[in-house]
DNA sequence: TGAGCAATATTTTTT
DNA sequence: ATATTGCTCA
């Protein structure tokens, strides 16, 4: 395309690409560092790349090390480039995440760290588990010191690279008064006494061992002659240590990365690795990718003019050849179930098409919350008007509790001093082993200092336990060491299926009437089916620790609901943001601590979400919202605000309309400013939005088209995942409609009662310390008035800030 | 040992 | 509001 005439014919692999891609992709000696915006082919030519290097044997597959964050990026990559070099992917061994790498690495060096290269990795759950019980061991108050909050600072510790050891002074003051450094000491120790290692371990080991073993240093610097990094603006210390120490030799480091998309500094990510790439590795070279394949004009331009907000950025210009489109659309809402209700409603006009747009597949339609919590209501209103929806995230296929038990066991079959996983099954199913019995074996454990299984086997030699206990005991053991026997004559599909069966795992599960237990059979014979793809049963375990998404594909078009960070590197055609309010997005934590950098990370993450669009986008936000079960009267986002007038359309439901507040919003950072004497929003903007939505009582669709919806959903807690009708869609009654859950907010005007109408004159009849009435907020006292919003005391909901027109007199 | 109740955290985001 | 956790009592 770009492509001159005169140049000979480019290999495949360059000749979609334009100037600065190209360059990205050519420039392979020396460090580079390619800037790119969202949607500017980065990908395409992060592959084009390493295809480069290969089709120009300037290295072996085995002499690149490609590393990733995500698994789907790493996936991803390895597809793209397949097809680019066929065969030659396959002995690319260095491509794959951080911490598959990590864990690849010390796997062949565990012994220096003091690890068996068979460690098991433990999850967070595992790692909460361990801590609880050091700090019981240290009498420490655990209720003052959750475990939870060591482990926040452990992660930390790791993720800046820091051993025990090298602690600052005030770092392990954070916890129990300075008794942070010796639980991390101990809980490192303990770790290695299990042979096992965290997240955090998997970089932070590997690290040590380069910095300690020249030799080991020396041999990965010399195999690798090209490094590439994807997302370096979400690389932590740890990482980009690692990363600096391995590049030293040939200094062929190109890292590709987006400082506006930097949305991980709370997990440790350091934007400014990015930002001091060039003193780093003197003599870099900086490729800025701006043409934009993705978003119409439109688009870009809103997201653009929210993250201009940002100081101290490297400073891109995105732009694109495509058409201008649709404006931004935004949208004002009364509350949370009104919005699901629009969203809802704008989602079925574009899949059924309307006024001559075609249909739109569901598949290319997505809604992106800040917080998990928010996709409930979505889930809510879709299961009632059966809109098929997916939910990204929340629990994950690896994390029920059935299947962490069956991996329990395969742990300890494989790796006998994994004393984690032997507390968590020698009771389950039950033994008779109880609190008791398991205590003396973790007494006898500590004081020989051997793994939990070992004591087990020893005392059943001694008169420790009960007959009982040691007879329930002696077969737990023995079955272990027969199945561990097993493993050479049994594929590990088989073993596990062998081992469900004789542990009495699945009799347990057949003897459990509860509803659930029918899909936690099914689950346990989807891990069998699962493991049959891989080669062994260690491969499958990895697979496991590191590798923890279930994307069940399947076929049925479907919306995608998911929270902006999993949506990073997505796109869709059609994509609504909603919930943009004050203290939901920017959110409230972001908005207490964390200061203007938190702020800036929101905008960071605004700017992505609006980029996910390719053709439309639809941000949404609303006026009231239950948050911890109280309804909040909220305002828009500053992020509304900072949209450019010219890229966005506002929808008037609301009298006067959003454009009002908007203006207001920077001046005095108060949307309300404008609201002044009686005029404004009030009723009319009651009037508007109390429209009968013309979905109202359409709940009456078949029944299955609802499960079609709940069986998707991830579980959240509910194992739902293969047992559809389970769920929230038994109890919710089709065709129930709207106003029966609403207490006749939605109805239309006419049936609203008298809440408006006896509120409707003007206001002269409220005054300071008035007891007044609200519809959701119950009685209050007016603290204060401010034109036409009236500050109250709520005696129920606490204070808040409402509209005048929304209370009578009480 | 387990059911039932009360207290508590949860609502960022992930390998 | 809801889910999870821990605790008490039978």
């Amino acid at each position: 395309m770009n492509t001159p005439a005169n140049m000979p014919a480019d290999p495949p692999y360059l000749a979609a690409l334009n100037a600065p891609q190209r360059e990205a992709v050519t420039t392979t000696e020396g460090p580079v560092l390619v800037l790119a915006g969202a949607g500017t082919g980065k990908t395409a030519a992060l592959t084009a790349r390493l295809a480069h290097i290969l089709f120009s044997r300037l290295a072996w597959p085995s002499e690149i090390l490609s590393v990733t964050f995500t698994n789907k990026a790493a996936r991803e990559m390895r597809e793209r480039v397949g097809r680019m070099v066929g065969d030659a992917v396959e002995g690319m061994p260095w491509l794959g995440t951080f911490h598959s790498i990590g864990a690849k690495m010390l796997r062949r060096h565990a012994e220096l760290v003091g690890l068996q290269s068979n460690f098991t990795i433990i999850d967070t759950d595992d790692q909460l588990r361990l801590l609880k019980q050091l700090i019981a061991a240290e009498e420490i108050d655990e209720k003052r010191y959750p475990a939870r909050l060591l482990a926040g600072l452990i992660d930390r510790w790791k993720n800046a690279g820091l051993t025990p050891t090298e602690l600052g002074a005030g770092d392990s003051e954070a916890y129990a008064d300075g008794k942070g450094q010796q639980l991390y000491a101990a809980y490192q120790a303990r770790l290695k006494t299990i042979n096992a290692c965290d997240f955090g371990d998997l970089l932070l080991h590997p690290l040590v061992i380069l910095k300690t073993h020249r030799e080991v240093l020396e041999s990965y610097q010399a195999k690798f002659k090209y490094i590439l990094v994807d997302e370096y603006q979400d690389t932590n210390s740890v990482q980009y240590l690692w990363l600096r120490l391995l590049a030293q030799k040939h200094r062929n480091i190109a890292c590709v990365g987006d400082d506006d998309q930097s949305i991980y500094s709370w997990r440790g990510a350091q934007v400014e690795n990015i930002l001091r790439f060039e003193r780093d590795f003197p003599g870099a070279k900086i490729v800025k990718l701006e043409q934009n394949y993705r978003s119409t004009p439109h688009i870009l331009g809103a997201a653009s003019g929210v993250i201009a907000h940002n100081g101290g950025r490297l400073g891109k210009t995105l732009w694109t050849e495509l058409d201008a489109g649709e404006k931004v659309r935004v949208m004002g809402v009364w509350d949370g179930p009104e919005e699901a209700r629009r969203v809802g409603e704008l989602i079925e006009d574009l899949q059924r098409g309307t006024k001559g747009n075609a249909p739109v597949s569901l598949d290319t339609v997505a809604i992106l919350v800040r917080a998990q919590f928010q996709t409930r209501e979505f889930e809510d209103r879709f299961i009632q008007i059966g809109l098929p929806y997916r939910i990204v995230g929340g629990f994950r296929f690896y994390e029920r509790a059935e299947i962490r038990d069956a991996i329990a066991y395969l742990r300890l079959i494989n790796q006998p001093a994994d004393d984690l996983a032997f507390d968590r099954i020698v009771n389950t199913p039950k033994r008779g082993l109880g609190d008791k019995a398991v205590g003396r074996i973790h007494a006898y454990a500590r004081a020989e200092n051997i793994s939990l299984l070992h004591a087990a086997a020893r005392l059943l030699d001694s008169d420790e336990l009960t007959p009982q206990a040691r007879k329930s005991l002696g077969r737990f053991v023995a079955d272990i060491a027969r199945w561990r026997d097993r493993t050479n004559d049994l594929n590990h599909a088989e073993l596990t299926r062998l081992v469900l069966d004789e542990s009495g795992y699945t009799a347990m599960l057949q003897a459990d009437r509860t509803a659930e237990a029918a899909g936690r059979l099914e689950n346990l014979s989807e891990l069998a089916r699962a493991m049959e793809e891989y080669e062994t049963l260690e491969a499958f375990l990895e697979h496991v620790s590191l590798v923890m998404d279930n994307d069940a594909r399947d076929d049925a078009a479907k919306v995608t609901i998911m929270t902006i960070h999993a949506a990073k590197g997505l796109e869709y055609h059609h994509v609504f943001l909603v919930g943009w309010e004050e203290g939901v997005f920017p959110s409230q934590r972001a908005l207490d601590e964390g200061g203007n950098a938190s702020l800036e990370e929101e905008r960071r993450l605004a700017y992505v979400a609006i980029t996910r669009a390719r053709e439309q986008c639809t941000i949404l936000h609303a006026a009231n919202r239950r948050i911890y079960g109280q309804w909040t009267s909220s305002i828009p986002s500053r992020f509304v605000g900072e949209l450019p007038a010219d890229h966005i359309e506002e929808e008037s439901t609301m009298g006067g309309g959003p454009s009002m507040w908007r203006a207001n919003w920077s001046a005095t950072g108060d949307p309300f400013a404008h609201v002044g004497s009686g005029t404004g929003r009030g009723p009319g903007w009651q009037r508007a939005t109390n429209k009968p939505s013309p979905l109202q009582g359409r709940g009456s669709e078949p029944y299955e088209r609802s499960e079609l919806g709940a069986a998707e959903r991830g579980g959240s807690g509910r194992n739902a995942l293969f047992t559809p009708g389970l769920t929230s869609a038994a109890d919710r009654r089709p065709g129930r409609p709207d106003r029966a859950r609403t207490g006749g907010l939605y109805a239309p005007k006419e049936n609203r009662g008298s809440a408006v109408s006896l509120g409707n004159k003007g206001r002269s009849d409220v005054a300071l310390g008035q007891r007044v009435f609200h519809e959701k907020f119950g009685y209050g006292a007016i603290v204060e008035i401010e034109g036409n919003k009236l500050e109250i005391d709520f005696e129920h909901a606490g204070r808040k800030r409402v509209m005048d027109s929304f209370v009578k007199v009480g």
